[in-house]
DNA sequence: ATTTTTTACGAAATCGTTTTCGTTGTTTTT
DNA sequence: AAAAACAACGAAAACGATTTCGTAAAAAAT
């Protein structure tokens, strides 16, 4: 039962390539029980149309592309997953692609899909990608983009993310109300909207609180684990001992736990610790985390749904959007001054 | 900067499109000369190859599915990393597909596979999958599948797993000699080998340690997360109390975790726990988990590498081959006797 | 000087589908 | 009865790249 194509089916049948295509397409041109007929054989036969044969003549692959930092990555996934969900629904395809924080990976990945392999693209930009020609250059070639989380604001096109700015806000007073005054902030990336929007947040509950902001509380980790575990290590041993750790993402916070359990330091009696976290096991962790938590499958879900809404319409131009979300604070023991 | 194809590079060198072809594959019918012009123009043009052209002339898509039975397990997640670092190499592309466990969700994935969309397959069957008809029928279609973790005997291809007998049997002798006698099995589903060869490891110790088995402590759980969490806790609360639980699968030993902070039960003191688990934070939990931990990038890796040997060699029946990795025990507080 | 070989290129078929035009008969309209 | 409309189908041109097969001119061999 291999390869059957509509030449096939045209000879079996002694009517031409074209009809069998107008009758499996129910066209009006085809008479009712000619339709019968072939459609009867396809089914026999198990015919299934060459996708690429289709997308050749008309231009639309049934696919999009997901492109994302990392999968070891609870955001990530979930946001895939409603994407995935969505792109089902439709019928469509999705290519995943991962740039583990890498700008050379992420426009190596983006400069393979200018030829048209796909119809759209998902993504979510890498912590290290400072400049913006390669996705400009994907719009121009008339690859629609829609963003999410991790967007760029120069590009007009939809954009997905959370309440970053209020949930930093948020994150930082609550520590304040608990009691904190020293409040270090784990930044991942100077170029992410999302890490300077967090951080903004984190300056206005200083502000509003009127306590004074100590930059030396503020690290800028990388995308190199070992590194971050010393230099949060040296946060915590170092002359501005901070007294709460504020994580703008879950990577860091887990290596926090990391270093507090190896330096004997006790969460939440010496260092309350709040992340950004779309962990399943927050509330199981010792002591329990709290976190800000981002809606990532319905981001997902949301981002597909409308780049299909413009694939449907053919347009590959996208109006500019801004689409903001609410993410959730859940409060644990990692912040429970009462202990 | 749109769409550039072969006839635009032809008329602009005016040299016709087969040369110019040939000039941009290198072959030695072009003079040196000529090649250099056209992959001049070819460069400040922008020249990229219509993917899908090409598809239907080589019958070769250079793209793969992965299908998993979910994304939110770190599991499934590694090992289609791992996969993917290994596509990246070889430049292919990955189509994601997940079943969430749903057999007839399979089915229809593979049959939207069928037309030489993609030019392998590498799958892990969901645990509701009873037949495997719509895997041969992809095999007769000349595509080639390769197994893991979730793999079905009955097919002659190659299937990467682990070790799951002699894990299931360390996991459980590791509870015996830490003093436990009623050991819970959390089963996932019957259909699986996986879940079956670690069960069989675990009856292999009760043998060795001259225990007898007793059938109640088995709990057969689904995919209803709300259902399985009534089901441990039910054991837990039951006539046959266990003093140790071995999880098949991390989503159940979450689910313990959970039903003992409900029910105030105490791990390791009142229960021990042990799961196979690939979690990040399994040793920040509280307790710390002891897991059996599968290799599964390194799973995916060879997947990806199987499935491209014969990709090369364009043969589409891969020779019947069972790779074994090891998982590793990884010993922590939740099993641990001295508390 | 003639034949053979080599070099460098072009025409056209091909992959499998869709779609635009014909081109027949047949039916309806005036 | 002539004209117009329609129904049902087929031929052929796309889509963009690859590849086989020619073929002309130049180079080499006889």
């Amino acid at each position: 039962m291999s390869k059957i194509n509509l030449k096939d089916l045209a000879k079996k049948l002694n009517i031409s390539v074209s009809s069998v295509s107008k009758a499996l397409r129910d066209s009006h041109e085809i008479a009712e029980e000619t339709k019968k007929k072939v459609r009867a054989l396809a089914l026999e036969l198990g015919y299934s149309p060459n996708p690429y044969a289709g997308f050749l003549r008309n231009q639309k692959s049934k696919t999009i592309a997901l492109i994302a930092p990392e999968l070891t990555n609870n955001f990530f996934v979930q946001a895939i997953s409603g994407a995935e969900s969505i792109a089902q629904e439709h019928d469509y395809h999705i290519l995943v692609y991962t740039t583990n924080d890498d700008f050379e990976k992420e426009k190596s990945i983006t400069s393979h899909l200018m030829n048209g392999r796909v119809d759209g693209v998902i993504i979510s930009l890498a912590s290290t990608t400072k400049s913006f020609n390669h996705l400009t250059d994907l719009i121009e070639a008339g690859i629609p983009i829609v963003f999410f989380d991790r967007i760029c604001h120069e590009i007009e096109t939809a954009k997905i993310t959370t309440n970053d700015f209020t949930s930093g806000f948020i994150a930082t007073e609550h520590l304040i109300n608990n009691g904190c005054k020293k409040i270090a902030y784990l930044s991942i990336s100077e170029n992410l909207s999302i890490d300077n929007k967090r951080k903004q947040g984190y300056f206005e509950a200083f502000n509003k609180h009127d306590i004074k902001i100590d930059e030396s509380l503020i690290v800028k980790c990388s995308n190199d684990e070992t590194n971050n575990l010393t230099l949060i290590k040296a946060l915590l041993t170092g002359q501005h001992k901070p007294d709460a750790i504020f994580a703008s993402i879950e990577k860091l916070a887990l290596l926090t736990y990391t270093a507090c359990i190896e330096l004997g330091i006790k969460i939440p009696q010496d260092l309350k610790v709040i992340s950004f976290s779309n962990l399943r096991t927050a509330s199981l962790l010792n002591p329990s985390l709290t976190t800000i938590t981002q809606p990532a499958f319905e981001m997902g879900e949301i981002a597909a749904k409308i780049l299909f809404k413009y694939l449907a319409k053919r347009r590959s131009i996208i109006t500019n959007e801004n689409i903001v979300l609410k993410s959730e604070l859940t409060i644990r023991n990692s912040t429970n001054n009462k202990y």
